[in-house]
DNA sequence: TTGTAAGCGTTATCAC
DNA sequence: GTGATAACGCTTACAA
């Protein structure tokens, strides 16, 4: 394996003008570095980058946290950090966390051992003391994260008021009982959506049903089990809006076994417009997220602090969209209520 | 930052005897341990990964080349690589290649630079000569791939048999007119499903009718067109197979706008038991493929290769199986036609 | 069991 | 514009 020392003495010239040919080419005479590039593609020689790294202690490479990229939400974040990323000559590592705060802390070593320039961690669980502990000594970014105290850069949508325009889209479609089946209370994005939903409901005069409310965790599964619950109760529904598609799909689903027809009995919105969602059957109405973005977005704002530019502004929303499919019954209905 | 020559100092012992104490404790006196840990600890060192890299000549990373993070079918498999990889101290670095060959072919670098110590391909595109002069100097395996000359590991189920699994299945149902849209067949993978639905078409003397064959590209769009295709031709099927589980719900989505019923009136049948396929209404029948453990497979077959041991066994073929559900219409109809 | 010291291949700081 | 040369922080023969 051909060193820079072989394609100097090749070259006839010292490491030192091979090294500055590969990174700072304008500073050498044009001859000289004809006579390297020859010198290098006469040996074939290809920089060790393991070398590179440790004498410029930088790595070129990043780190993502992901709670599990089998979840096609994160991965399609990771999607956009990717490109992002490999467009910028950064390199991403992945790590999952399933969720676990100590695999959370535990990648710190990552940074701390100055394998990675930088990172990214996607919905973290982490206190936030600890995140901005971190956040003081190396350069962090959260995606589809909130925090209270903005001094770490993050990603996210207005989750309080998507949540709040899903519930009046089925305010104005004329439904008065509208259950929620929320994601996870602790996780402040879930808090935000059930937010929203109760300032839809209270602001128009419908009031809270605590019978109607229940608490799940985005999975499939909950989204059934909750809405089974809700329709065996004597309180029911006529609507309900679950912060997950995979909830919504559950909640359609439930629905179905026990003979009730999404929209005619039931108008359900969901959450994410999960590529899924409009295959589904009836389609999904559903809040979009820019998953895509939100993760080239999150690199953006990585890249500027490992450039050492300053990142002065914290909270980065992006533009989320209500999407009208058929499972809401807006198109079936020819009359929307007038509030 | 402190370093290893910190630690030693302190603790009155030489650089060798801290990393002898990191990296291979039996070798120390215990006393000598306990004071270089009590330094370490009093220093809050960690060692320089870079530097350690740099010197071995190791990265514990792997690189793992993925057409598609988004596609959920190479999100498990990534996961499957993850787990193990992590499991073992090993690092997961991704590389989308958006199927160019190009992108596929420039990552080598990666592995001729020793940024990474091996490499998993998902889906390669590349010619396979080149990869066999990859697999000869740097160690890589692959994953739902087929060689037709076994001289690099790879992961895959048996794809024949499951394309004429599949085929019998509805064949048993009593159908005659099947309808087969196919993977891209340049793709051996698609390739084998493919002639194993002509097997069975044949083997049960049902022949194959071209006007009954399409080629998509697994995507639900390319299952869309080539269904509605199909149900405006004069020779209509009466039932599916399609290659992927996206394709299956387009066509299912296609049958449903021209009214169709699936299954009365069209039994379909998908490929990959993708995480939406018993979610999906009517729920699918499939071929499921064990992605999270053909990952796991994949990646403990390149830590065999890592470790220099031989890998002999060239062709690993996991068990796939036939989920039947709803899409099929097994499960209305009393009787199996005996074959 | 421990210490000494020579690298690993690159980049950066000086001179020239 | 180019060349010497000293790091970077760790590992590993080899010596003690």
């Amino acid at each position: 394996m051909a060193k820079m020392s072989d394609v100097a003495k090749l070259a006839g010239v010292s490491t030192a003008t091979v090294s500055r040919v590969l990174r700072n080419p304008e500073a050498v005479k044009p001859v000289t570095k004809a006579k390297v590039d020859q010198a290098i593609e006469q040996l074939n020689y290809e920089p060790n980058m393991l070398a590179r790294h440790f004498r410029r202690t930088e790595t070129n490479t990043i780190l993502v946290l992901v709670p599990n990229i089998r979840n096609t939400v994160f991965a399609e974040i990771v999607g956009g950090i990717e490109e992002e990323a490999s467009v910028h000559g950064y390199r991403v590592l992945l790590r999952n966390t399933n969720n676990q705060f100590g695999s959370e802390y535990g990648s710190v070593e990552h940074l701390k051992q100055r394998q990675v320039d930088g990172m990214i961690m996607l919905s973290p669980k982490m206190e936030e003391r600890l995140m901005l502990e971190i956040s003081n000594e190396f350069p962090i970014v959260l995606a589809t994260a909130h925090l209270a105290s903005s001094n770490i850069p993050f990603v996210s949508i207005d989750n309080k008021k998507s949540g709040w325009k899903a519930t009046e889209h089925l305010i104005r479609l004329g439904h008065k009982r509208i259950a929620c089946i929320s994601g996870p209370l602790r996780m402040p994005l879930s808090e935000l959506r059930y937010e929203g939903y109760r300032q839809a409901m209270i602001e128009h005069g419908l009031g809270v049903d605590e019978r109607l409310i229940r608490e799940g965790d985005f999975t499939y599964e909950s989204g059934y089990e909750h809405m089974t619950s809700l329709l065996s109760q004597a309180e029911r529904p006529t609507a309900v809006f679950a912060a997950s598609d995979d909830m919504a799909i559950g909640a359609i689903n439930a629905a179905s076994a026990v003979e009730w027809k999404v929209p005619e009995d039931l108008a359900v919105v969901g959450f994410d417009n999960i590529q899924f969602a409009s295959m589904y059957n009836p389609p999904l109405t559903t809040i979009a997220q820019p998953f895509f973005d939100m993760g080239k977005r999150a690199m953006e704002l990585l890249l500027k602090k490992l450039n050492g530019e300053e990142v002065t502004k914290m909270e980065h929303l992006l533009s989320d969209e209500l999407v009208i499919r058929e499972s809401c019954g807006a198109k079936q209905q020819k009359k929307v209520v007038p509030l």
